[in-house]
DNA sequence: CACAGGATCCACT
DNA sequence: GTGGATCCTGTGA
């Protein structure tokens, strides 16, 4: 089953919370990759220093955080990775989910060509947001993607619901965000070894 | 227009 | 454990 429009007009903290154990498909022409979802981190726009969109702050970037949720907020980063969020929460709201690791279920072979890497490790393959988006062919020209409309690119609910235990954590990775650094707005499930360190 | 710096990854020591 | 890659974005002149 497919999230629909609903489930992303929810808070980035709930829906953080939720996407755990669902599956993100992305449809390329040769092949169909699915990926479960083990890590992710909550950005809250208005009042989080460590979000882009920090004070409702609107540049040519953030733009597509302000629009209703269910797109996608693809950047790049040390210009090299681009990394992958799901915009959330009612129009104007700039909330998004960054997603920082998945586990690989299906069209491995041509995840293992998107990456080429030397590393035989599995778990090397997606196990942090630059990584996930490289091995499913993601870049700054799916930014704005609608996942509710779009059949490129969506997240589903897996059918047979598995048991797993969240654990709450620090943020990775933003030590310039001053008090906001510390929320425990980071989820992932615990023991799965996909998740990124 | 010029510049600083970043929600990271990989190879190598 | 550490450093370098590498380019887009926001800011200020």
């Amino acid at each position: 089953m497919k999230l629909g429009y609903n489930f992303y007009q929810q808070d980035a903290l709930t829906v953080a919370k939720e996407l755990l154990g669902t599956l993100l498909v992305r449809e390329l022409e040769e092949e169909k990759i699915v990926c479960k979802i083990v890590e992710t981190e909550a950005y809250l726009g208005a009042e989080d220093k460590g979000c882009h969109a920090y004070q409702n702050k609107r540049t040519d970037r953030t733009e597509v955080m302000f629009n209703s949720g269910g797109c996608v907020y693809i950047y790049l980063i040390y210009g090299i990775h681009n990394l992958l969020n799901v915009v959330v929460n009612s129009k104007n709201v700039p909330e998004a989910v960054l997603i920082r690791a998945v586990e690989p279920i299906r069209g491995i072979e041509m995840i293992k060509k998107n990456r080429n890497i030397k590393s035989d490790k599995r778990e090397n393959l997606t196990n942090g947001p630059g990584k996930l988006s490289q091995a499913l062919d993601i870049d700054r020209g799916l930014n704005g993607y609608n996942l509710v409309t779009g059949d490129k690119l969506y997240i589903e609910q897996e059918e047979t619901e598995e048991n797993y235990e969240l654990v709450c954590s620090k943020r990775i990775n933003i030590d310039y965000a001053e008090e906001y650094k510390d929320k425990l707005w980071r989820f992932y499930i615990k023991n799965n070894s996909f998740v990124s360190a």
